[in-house]
RNA sequence: GCCGGGUUGGCGGAACGGUAUACGCGGUGGUCUCAAACACCACUGUCCGAAAGGGCGUGUGGGUUCGAAUCCCACACCCGGCACCA
């Protein structure tokens, strides 16, 4: 509101983003389609959403789960295909046994469903993702530029996701295996500096490459010990505090620096899909690699000096490197006493040398496992033909529209309920004509909403996803308000999205948000309101009793917005009461309208012009509950001057009425347009300029200087605002007060900030 | 453990390095009224004091500065992110 005021154009669209869960799980339970449910609760949520007198712009809403609408986010989805974006992979994949579906990482949350709380396990399943881990590097240093205009939370949260680590990858020579030919293990390390106190080595039990390690005679402990570790749930893999546990696999290696032979064990503390599923175990400098080794009986080496209050046993960390070589080992290398930093540069450069290892960075973001076996989300464009194998859909056969499915077709049972419509998912090859199979998985909803804001400047065009000149014009999005529930979801994915789209030539902008605005929730009484806690607020009787703009006036004063509010710390009842009052204030004006405020009361007018300049300010850093603190000012500095001043006749009354009535606009559009009509104007206040500001009524007639003695307030003056620093110096050491408490003293030095301040030091 | 953010009256919260506690809620007293409601007015950080006035005060302890809620250093606590990621 404020912006169109301004007299920008401003597009502040609303839409759905309603494929998912809960209407499945509803339509499952009530025996009906998920659309029944999906489009009753949308036509509430609209009815609501006009009864808050929200200023959206309707004439471009769209919900994503209909088919106008998805056949463009598969659209895009072939788009990332071709680009080889979005691929197949079979991988252990997280999966939710309650909702019966995979899950990504993002939506894992301490092991559990992000969505139902149910413990995730693992399977082994052939997946459709989007090469996100492209992006990596890109979607890291972009934070860069968002970090001034995003909140440090959520850039907090993207970087930690994204987890960015530089090392190197070291190469050990395995023997002991029984072949002939030699056999090289890659391990990945930040610490490469710390290779001298590498005693073992310890590979992913559940990679490969243990499997293929092992001896023949350590084969059976090894693949009990895998087995175990299979049945656990990934909640207790990832306690940091159970006992580390292992099983030798029977060969060795050999350090490519010092030359040591190491053993080669198999553990469940090293990851198998980070870096190579392989590590250098040092125990002398890693806390993880020190508990192992104590528990295997393996040799510690210190890596660094130790602390002045080293027990000799707990494991040491920090302190300066004594990277030097072991007694009587020449030194290749020495790094004796470096700094980390230099002594990591200076093992990487003489790996490089020796053709030992690399410099290496590492992401734990991982790619974005997109399929999902539900039902209610866009089908995956995909055929899978025997002859041709993955065959995308053409594009003129799109939508793929979902086949017709209600209650227990719904029912999850391990697989996708679309492989259930036989009609459906047999189809003939696009390329070959032959028989071939539909891709019967959706897509994880976030797909849907990776991309709508794009939709937003050409929703109804039935012929491209978004015209790319009317994207180009509007976007990016120039402020985004949300939730940071989303912070390494929604936001991660749409980046991602708009820097692929930019690659594609669809759109010239890297980044889809240019500023964020992360908003509170309205809590009460401490808590989330919901019904098992019995706290809730039913918003409805708030409106009833209340009225809208008084509601949302409480909702805007009671804190910044990107706080959460306490409705048992508000009150409604004093938001009405306000705008009771400024309300009266437009009926008691008794000029006509179209007065000449200039001919008003200065006095008020520049209480009125200072209020508009500083709303401006604040409006601008988001900090409405300020701008209606000072609305209130100047409601509160007209009664007076209606009551026991200029009286309700001066035009400067009037003026200060008005700009009443545009400031509550904003916020209180209702009783703001009933003042705009009071005070005598045709219908129509939002449409109304943004008042201006007479720079010459913010300079202040008089101004309050302080006195200061040694950075105390003493006394104020009132002095005239263009006082010269000697006149207020003069002035205040003349003031009586100030002369009493001087007399006798030595003034040594007087700080003079004209015309505001004054500081005696003695 | 690592990384972010925070801590201001009884409460929600204001404060370009320059009058701490704006604005509001709550509270106290008053005006109006037969009475109440509404409205309006005054007071409301804390301690000492009859008052005038003064001392102390923005989580704790230091520092920089004529002057610090604000900048710097440590610490405590709260909230959030990451986490056997080597």
């Amino acid at each position: 509101r404020y912006w169109w005021m301004k007299g920008y154009e401003v597009l502040n669209p609303m839409g759905w983003d309603s494929f998912g869960l809960p209407a499945e799980n509803a339509a499952i339970k009530n025996d009906e389609h998920p659309a029944t449910y999906t489009y009753a609760n949308i036509d509430t949520q609209y009815e609501s959403f006009r009864r808050y007198g929200v200023s959206f712009d309707w004439s471009r809403r769209f919900h994503t789960s209909d088919p106008e609408y998805y056949r463009w986010t598969q659209w895009l989805f072939l788009k990332l295909h071709e680009k080889g974006l979005a691929y197949r992979k079979n991988s252990p994949v997280n999966w939710c046994p309650n909702d019966q579906t995979v899950l990504a990482n993002e939506q894992v949350v301490d092991g559990a469903c992000e969505r139902c709380g149910a413990e995730v396990t693992k399977r082994e399943l052939t997946q459709w993702y989007f090469r996100t881990t492209q992006y990596a590097q890109e979607l890291l240093d972009s934070l860069d530029d968002l970090a001034p205009t995003w909140p440090s939370k959520v850039v907090n949260a993207q970087r930690n996701w994204i987890g960015r680590s530089e090392g190197a990858h070291v190469d050990f020579v395995i023997s002991g295996d029984g072949s002939t030919e030699e056999r090289t293990i890659t391990v990945y390390t930040t610490r490469p500096d710390t290779i001298f106190g590498t005693t073992f080595m310890v590979v992913a039990v559940d990679s490969p490459l243990a499997d293929e390690l092992v001896t023949d005679a350590q084969r059976s402990d090894f693949e009990a010990y895998r087995d175990a570790v299979k049945k656990e749930s990934d909640i207790d893999r990832l306690a940091t505090d159970r006992p580390k546990t292992g099983v030798s696999l029977g060969v060795t290696a050999t350090n490519p620096v010092t030359g040591a032979q190491i053993p080669v064990w198999a553990t469940d503390y090293v990851l198998a899909d980070y870096g190579t599923g392989a590590v250098m175990g040092v125990p002398g400098g890693d806390q993880r690699d020190w508990e192992f080794a104590t528990a295997m009986g393996l040799p510690i080496v210190r890596t660094t000096e130790p602390p002045a209050d080293f027990d000799g046993e707990a494991y040491a960390g920090g302190g300066r490197t004594i990277n030097s070589p072991a007694d009587g080992v020449a030194a290749p290398l020495d790094i004796n006493g470096l700094d980390v930093d230099e002594a990591k540069s200076r093992t990487i450069a003489f790996l490089e040398e020796q053709g030992a290892g690399t410099g290496a960075v590492n992401f734990r973001l991982r790619d974005w496992l997109l399929s999902r076996q539900r039902y209610w989300g866009a089908p995956i464009p995909i055929v899978h033909c025997p002859v041709d194998g993955e065959v995308r859909v053409p594009e003129d056969q799109l939508p793929v529209v979902l086949p017709e499915l209600r209650g227990a077709d719904l029912k999850p049972k391990g697989t996708s309920p679309l492989g259930a419509a036989t009609d459906w998912v047999n189809v003939t090859c696009p390329t070959c004509g032959g028989p071939a199979l539909r891709d019967s998985d959706t897509m994880d909803t976030f797909v849907d909403s990776s991309w709508y804001f794009l939709r937003y400047v050409s929703p109804h065009d039935d012929t491209r996803a978004f015209d790319t000149a009317l994207a180009n014009a509007w976007g990016p999005v120039d402020l985004y308000v949300g939730g940071d529930e989303h912070a390494v979801l929604h936001l991660l994915y749409s980046r991602f999205f708009t820097k692929a789209l930019r690659d594609m030539g669809l759109i010239t902008w890297d980044e889809p948000f240019s500023a964020y605005l992360s908003q509170g929730k309205v809590l009460n009484q401490g808590r989330k309101m919901s019904k098992s806690l019995g706290n809730g607020v039913n918003l409805g009787d708030q409106l009833a009793q209340y009225g809208v703009d008084a509601v949302r006036l409480t909702l805007v004063f009671a804190s910044p917005p990107e706080d959460n509010i306490d409705w048992a710390d508000v009150s409604p009842g004093g938001s009405l009461k306000f705008l009771q009052r400024a309300l009266r204030l437009a009926g008691d004006v008794t000029s006509g309208a179209g007065a000449d405020a200039t001919t008003g009361d200065e006095a008020l007018r520049r209480v009125t012009h200072k209020v508009v300049h500083e709303a401006e300010r604040l409006l601008d850093a988001h900090r409405f509950n300020v701008v209606v603190a000072r609305t209130m000012e100047l409601v509160n500095a007209t009664r007076k001057a209606i009551d026991s001043g200029c009286g309700p006749a001066d035009p400067a009354v009037r003026e200060a009425a008005e700009t009443v009535a545009q400031l509550l606009s904003l916020v209180a559009p209702y009783t703001a347009e009933e003042m705009w009509e009071r005070l005598g104007h045709q219908p129509g206040i939002a449409a109304r300029r943004w008042p201006d500001v007479d720079e010459r009524l913010l300079v202040e007639e008089s101004v309050t200087a302080v006195v200061q003695i040694k950075g105390k307030v003493k006394t104020r003056l009132e002095v005239a605002p263009d006082i010269s620093e000697a006149d207020l110096e003069a002035a205040a050491l003349a003031d009586p007060t100030v002369a009493a408490l001087i007399e006798g003293e030595t003034v040594r030095k007087v700080i003079v900030r004209a015309p505001k301040l004054v500081n005696i030091v003695l």
